[in-house]
DNA sequence: TCATTCTGTAATTATTTTTATTACAGTACA
DNA sequence: TGTACTGTAATAAAAATAATTACAGAATGA
């Protein structure tokens, strides 16, 4: 990963998580995290699409998880918001002339992906509940 | 990680590789991965701290490995790129009056820790001989 | 019904990070 | 002593991330 959304989506998922069910505005969420609102909002969408928590609109609504903690892994987390291969972006353009440069983006390509499985799979050891666990 | 600069550093080793002992310059480098001469250059003194590779100036100067491949494991070279945190930049600052914002940076960090830990170990298992066998 | 308090979402701007460029001093060779 | 390199710094450009602002629309309840 990189990029600080894993970071915030688990952050949000513990909150939630520890809310035991109550609705939590997206504002008291971002004052936990120490960030904007909108911001709150926008990964919201992407736990929703991921079927990690469902939001309530209107007054007195909020968001709260819609599965058990112990069904959402790390790894799934992880996965719902990595967008850009881990070990390095792929705009590369080698030169084709080269025969290394021809072929190393299909390489690393295999690397990147291989190294990513054995990641998502350490991930997966750790559900948000044994995360939301080490808190008081 | 999250730069290219281990596909940079990958690719320059394999073409140091490759070339056999034979000095390459940076120029060359930078022609086959498709870069700056300068940013080759920058990578290289990476390499060179970390006893990859070594460097002759001036004319008729270039680089060459300065072990042999199978003594470089890509563990190694990420390690040697890798400058901040795996899953997410550390510079959230969550609240510190919430219980899970106060204490989560920690706990991110041992996570990241011992993903960290297990990549390494699994790039470990490739040297950059064997990654460099891959191409012909 | 209507003011209030939320979410959803788009548009924009700011910031940070990464990558690229330029430039030139210093080194080694022939 | 000219040429072809590296070493390195300074700067600029580009890309990626994050933050902000704004407002329409939904649900509540007085």
């Amino acid at each position: 990963m990189n990029n600080g959304r894993f970071s915030i989506a688990l952050h949000i998922l513990t909150l939630l998580d520890k809310a035991n069910g109550e609705l939590l505005s997206s504002e008291y969420l971002a004052g936990s995290i120490n960030i904007n609102p909108a911001m709150v909002r926008k990964e919201l969408i992407n736990l929703r699409i991921n079927g990690f928590v469902q939001s309530k609109e209107g007054k007195n609504g909020g968001s709260s998880l819609a599965i058990s903690a112990n069904e959402i892994t790390l790894g799934a987390i992880y996965q719902s918001v990595k967008q850009i291969s881990l070990l390095g972006s792929q705009k590369n353009t080698p030169n084709p002339k080269c025969p290394v440069g021809k072929n190393i983006n299909e390489h690393l390509n295999d690397l990147y992906n291989d190294t990513e499985l054995i990641l998502i799979k350490q991930l997966n050891k750790q559900s948000l509940a044994d995360f939301s666990s080490k808190f008081s």
